[in-house]
DNA sequence: GAGCTAATACTCGATTTCGAGTAATCGAGA
DNA sequence: TCTCGATTACTCGAAATCGAGTATTAGCTC
């Protein structure tokens, strides 16, 4: 059995939701954008009905009433049940005490940033660096006006951590461009001599790696050295 | 139609190893975890098996051969076509050039943080802070390691990546955790005061918001004007 | 009062996901 | 040579996921 019972982060957000009173489901996915819950948790709409049937059935929330108003469809209010209550206080100390794995799609293509021509990945790096920059431009304005306004800055640390994760992003990417362009960045010769072979010899990767000594000179004969379980 | 026919990162690495050379399902899960990929990417070996499935329907990847060795069971060899090696690339253009969206767990607590009381959460932050920082000391030991043996830098920029985003994550934690404790934080006071009247004397934040002048002062007025689409 | 758009309030089902299970074989030690 | 745990190699189905679609109504304009 999975560690919680309904897993999706969309149902700690409708549990926070539920938590300050009875709601039906539409309202909870409008109260959901105006407070801009949307912003630090992934809302996908098209889940909500699954995953609050799923609630229920777990006893979390429960239906409170059935109300119609004209001809509209039938909406169902739950509230939140005392189990809701714990579940969700579980949940959020769980969230804020215990760092999960997570899996940041750039760690991803930078394990594999080698199957690119280094001219590439630096163009790439760089395209990259335009939207995250445009993004904290953004964030910081958003976060001056709040200050200026005198809106609380605990109700909007997670943005403020969100900047933070940003603009580390932006200052390594940034760093990693332009080691590339540099060649300061270790292995980067090889890299860039290993792809001028590709396209202008037609020697593939594989045959490089049989004969290192021959197409990269004397200092990479540890690489036969290594079976292909390299690191 | 999602925008990938196979849109699991999974789908991604076994590109990337297929691309190496022919191989069968259980050894790219072995070459996956040799090379430290699994740190980078998410893989789940229950999933494998589909994925490759998927893969192969949609012509990114073809059965080359079926070997039986002794008693055990088939293995059937896979290998990429020219339509997955283009996939690879598309792929690996856009984790590198697109940033997308992502949603830190921790900036779902953050976001009800005040659903607990203050010094808890400063409690929380601190035994988050213990393991980010272990992981930190741990990566930054492993660097030098590598930096010392001479493996190039460039095989392992998504470590340097990951250990650059747990080194913004541990100084944002520790400066938040600072200024709860501290009260520097806008609107630590008025949460405090929030959850001691509510432990002290039951009185529930819903009735806290119905007279804010009240319990918390005259500065606290404006809250009645904003309604509870706050932010 | 006709027509249009935006908002309201869901429903559906094709895929996808993944944990848990299975079963065979290998190798090390007793 | 017997056993037992580790490794190899894969299967299955229950549950989750999510985009896209639908139908109604409110409110506005002309």
């Amino acid at each position: 059995m999975a560690r919680r019972k309904v897993g999706n982060p969309l149902a700690f957000a409708v549990l926070g939701c539920l938590g300050e009173r009875p709601m039906h489901p539409y309202e909870i996915s409008t109260m959901l954008k105006a407070r801009g819950k949307d912003q630090s948790i992934k809302v996908n709409y098209g889940s909500l009905y699954s995953i609050v049937s799923a609630l229920e059935k777990h006893g979390f929330i429960e239906a409170l009433e059935t109300v119609r108003e004209g001809n509209r469809p039938e909406r169902t209010v739950y509230q939140i049940t005392a189990a809701g209550e714990a579940e969700f206080t579980d949940w959020l100390t769980e969230l804020v005490g215990t760092p999960s794995r997570e899996f940041h799609p750039l760690e991803a293509g930078l394990a594999y940033l080698p199957g690119l021509p280094p001219d590439r990945a630096v163009e790439l790096l760089e395209q990259r660096l335009a939207v995250v920059d445009a993004e904290i431009k953004e964030m910081t304005a958003l976060h001056e006006q709040m200050t200026a306004t005198e809106f609380p800055r605990i109700f909007w640390v997670e943005s403020e951590f969100r900047l933070a994760l940003l603009e580390a992003e932006s200052a390594y990417v940034h760093q990693l461009a332009e080691e590339i362009r540099t060649d300061a960045l270790g292995g980067a010769v090889y890299w860039r001599q290993a792809w001028k072979l590709f396209l202008e010899k037609g020697i593939t990767p594989a045959e490089q790696l049989k004969d290192p000594v021959k197409y990269f000179g004397q200092e990479f004969a540890w690489m036969k050295t290594i079976p292909p379980e390299a690191q």
